[in-house]
DNA sequence: TTGAAAGCGCTAACAT
DNA sequence: ATGTTAGCGCTTTCAA
């Protein structure tokens, strides 16, 4: 049998009580007992069990993170880096598949209520604000991934979309693109970015029209059929955003079909900078997250919560960055 | 507060033993007792805290994944897949990258004993046997997924990598290539689908030429690098086998690289069958998984495991399936 | 068919 | 500085 504080206590000649105090650091115990006390622990490979202390109300180190789309390797990315940080700090991440839906996303959230999670991280669309404030309410720790809610009162860590939106857009009319398209979903991070855009457009004079905006859902093949709708312009634009990389390449595939080169006859811009940038042909050109000190900030956040019980709100939001291939080119 | 069997116990005037009972739907009660608690706790919405009852040895209906790398798409498809099934019973999964990293994978596997995951899939090359055997002696449920340990009689469920490296193979061979690469990782799936390779080679009566064979790190600039030694060669190869998807595109970028036009200078087959196969030009052929059968198998697997302490070992594999693009064609 | 009670391993207030 | 003790919420033997 696994050692518990029992015989920890006994070997040493001291009460249970005392192996806690050491175990937490807490209270005074002499140097001498606590010595003795760390030896034994060591000497009969003493673990503590984290369900009995998690009972007693302490934490779990445990870490939901809830993400819509694991086909979208944004979000692999996501996982990789929280998952790390939370490693090096001794928690473990939960990792729940929302699909965007709210079914789903309750589904998980009530479960893992249930088994003590410390908190949640959410990067997913989280449609249902009945639940998220029962979280707020019940004071369970949360912070936003990469999904803001500006209207909520709640702790966040994004990237800004607004500003990514318009360095791309910018980008594209420094190339002396005027009309210029771009594909989104329907995700509050999306009409940040296509705001970004309609933004940058009037800053330089454009105009921003409506039919060059075309909102599907995040999904390649979606999004090549909506990249077809405005290459199928007579009217075409020259240029065209898609607000993240699957949707760009679904676009570059619209292209292709119509045997129209990128970038040539059309520019083309993503978001996200994933792998998938540098493998289509030519390279994508695409915004670039820091992805690692989002997730950085994002665990440092919660597990300050969790272990502070701080309560003072914080969104944190950072700067994106243009990365520049071979997608986009001067109009000709 | 939220109620406990106490409370419930109280309303419905019985044993908190008669409740648990009923959760647990053991022993004997009578039919109206039992019917009168459902109600009750129905409505005071009554939740067993998990980790109460885990503390008292029952399951905790959580399991670790240990996952190698995030950045090749094939594993986040065996967590999409793996975590799907999980949620459909009621586990959560708890993921651990590894990065192939044996103190990783240690580190992992002894915080989450302590945290009383109730199994473990392991994904992950582990090369750690001791602490393997040790899971194996403490009869701590484990399966392997995608990686073989066929001296260790330890459950499995795999893929038919020797086949598939004959499939992948046969097909070049099909298409008149003689001379034909591998470039493969130093995993043990890589070494049975070159053995799969260069068996079907032997039975075309081709010869497996030791130079032919390029073993480096899964990642694509090393794929690249390692391509790049086959196609300098004076005699160089007219097809090349990437032992997965990543390191297929590291060929296809180091034949772009010298300007070798894909088919039909050289043709390229991959293994995962990832999305990425869809979005290079030209479209890659490459050998397709179950993913999907394959991680509910060991899901299922792992959950009988548990739950039934079953202990008979298995071993599942499954066939791969040749999906053909347009990375591979006739020799010229 | 039901209940009393011990205990899983740990923590924390309160004593000493 | 250290110990006593009462739980945390649940399960399970044993008795009724």
């Amino acid at each position: 049998m696994k050692p518990t504080i029992y015989d920890i206590a006994k070997v040493a000649g001291v009460s249970t009580a005392t192996v806690s105090k050491v175990i937490n650091n807490k209270g005074r115990i002499s140097d001498r007992t606590k010595e003795k006390i760390y030896q034994i622990m060591d000497e009969m490979r003493y673990r503590p069990n984290v369900l009995a202390s998690a009972l007693k109300g302490k934490c779990t180190y445990q870490i939901a993170l809830l993400i819509p789309d694991m086909d979208n390797p944004i979000y692999a990315q996501y996982l990789k880096h929280i998952e790390d940080r939370g490693q090096e700090l001794g928690f473990s991440i939960v990792m729940c598949s929302t699909d965007n839906n709210p079914e789903k996303e309750a589904k998980h959230i009530t479960l893992l209520r249930q088994k003590k999670v410390d908190g949640f991280i959410i990067a997913s669309k989280f449609s249902n604000e009945e639940l998220l404030s029962e979280l707020l309410q019940d004071e369970v720790p949360v912070v936003l991934f990469a999904h803001e809610r500006p209207e909520m009162a709640i702790d966040s860590v994004t990237v800004d979309d607004y500003w990514g939106g318009f360095m791309a857009t910018e980008h594209l009319i420094s190339l002396k693109h005027e009309k210029i398209g771009v594909i989104a979903d329907d995700s509050i991070s999306c009409r940040e970015r296509i705001r970004g855009y309609t933004s940058a457009l009037r800053s330089a004079g454009l105009s921003a029209e409506d039919n060059m905006i075309v909102i599907t859902r995040s999904k390649m093949a979606d999004a090549e059929i909506a990249a077809g709708t405005l290459l199928d312009l007579t009217d075409r634009p020259t240029a065209i955003f898609g607000c993240n990389d699957i949707m760009a390449i679904g676009v570059m595939q619209a292209a292709r079909k119509r045997h129209l080169t990128v970038p040539d006859e059309l520019s083309v811009i993503g978001f996200d900078n994933t792998q998938m940038c540098t493998i289509v042909v030519p390279e994508l050109s695409s915004i670039a997250m820091p992805v690692h000190e989002l997730g950085k900030k994002a665990i440092d956040m919660l597990i300050d919560k969790i272990e502070r019980q701080a309560n003072l709100k914080q969104n944190i939001k950072m700067p994106p960055q243009l990365v520049i291939r071979n997608s986009t080119s001067k109009k000709k």
